[in-house]
DNA sequence: GTCTATATTCCGATAGAC
DNA sequence: GTCTATCGGAATATAGAC
């Protein structure tokens, strides 16, 4: 992939993910990469087009993710997805699941199909995770790990909606809750 | 008010609900009210005072809800308030939280500075709640109120969203699992 | 590949008649 | 209060030169 067009799909992340997908434009990335409009449009010919490269590109992280950490106990893997959205949180961006459900409705439908299977993907994801987690005994939950999952997910998402607006000490007052919820001591 | 003033505000509600702050224009309005795009700006100069009258209802109901269950059992005012939740699912908003927390940074300052407030009024509403609700034997959870009700927020709004790209079932399934954790069994 | 130039559409907002 | 008419600006997208 050129560097031209990797740097537009980090540039239109990082705008999907502060602004919004109805609040950017082909002139905001055009502005920072000092390029013009049209060659945006060389690449990716409608705004749908660069939309759907942006969370594919996602979803493809997530497997590589999954794969990579697949061996670590459960309350790691967890703690590893923690970490990641810290990193969200202290460059003020939301995740792309915060972003894009909420404009769900107005999305082009090739999008709308790419943000599904990115929930999913994320669902499955975190469910297993959390199986893993309890049968390896680093996690303690009630119920259905996929009920769970829809709850941590719930928690990770909105610790970067809500800290935007109420204060960062909201994100880290969340997840050390979340935690202490769900993992087991570990000295014991 | 006016009823024409009260209807052009409950259609951007809607709109605010399904398609985003940003996606919604003066004319998806006048279309449905069969009036012009004018008549609106005589009510509401700018986008930003429509957004701004949206939300200082909402903060209204909260107040009158908040003062009308006051006296109710700390579980039967979370079940009220998953019950309005569940009137949203059914006719397919989100809640304003789930719509304009993600847009915030785009917001114009005035209709930042409510979004702030009605989130504040939520949290703490929701940390009374729950507070109550453990003194009198309704409700048991770990950690402080105001980082449950964080967490119990968080779950009502994604509910919302995640439901509406992953499918109904899932409302249900959150919420259920929602109440297992913080509700004291009621025959006991 | 990137540019200039432009077509097209839409939106927020205002002026002024009724 | 609601209308017609319109301005100014911005956005997506395309055509064609280099």
């Amino acid at each position: 992939m050129s560097d031209t067009r990797e740097n537009i799909v980090d540039k239109a992340e990082e705008l999907i993910r502060t602004k919004g997908y109805n609040a950017f434009s082909y002139g905001d990335i055009a502005g920072v990469l000092h390029i013009r409009n049209a060659a945006i449009h060389y690449y990716f010919p409608s705004k749908a087009d660069l939309g759907v490269s942006v969370v594919d590109r996602e979803i493809d992280k997530i497997a590589s993710s999954r794969e990579e950490w697949g061996d670590l106990p459960g309350n790691v893997q967890l703690r590893k997805v923690v970490e990641r959205f810290y990193g969200s949180h202290r460059r003020g961006w939301i995740c792309l699941n915060g972003s894009l459900t909420p404009d769900f409705l107005t999305l082009p439908d090739p999008l709308q199909k790419r943000v599904k299977e990115m929930c999913e993907v994320i669902l499955d994801w975190m469910t297993e995770s959390l199986e893993k987690g309890r049968k390896d005994g680093t996690l303690a939950f009630a119920g259905e790990a996929e009920s769970r999952a829809l709850l941590v997910i719930s928690s990770l998402l909105s610790s970067l909606l809500l800290s935007r607006v109420l204060g960062k000490e909201v994100f880290t007052r969340m997840l050390d809750q979340l935690l202490k919820d769900i993992e087991c001591a570990p000295d014991r």
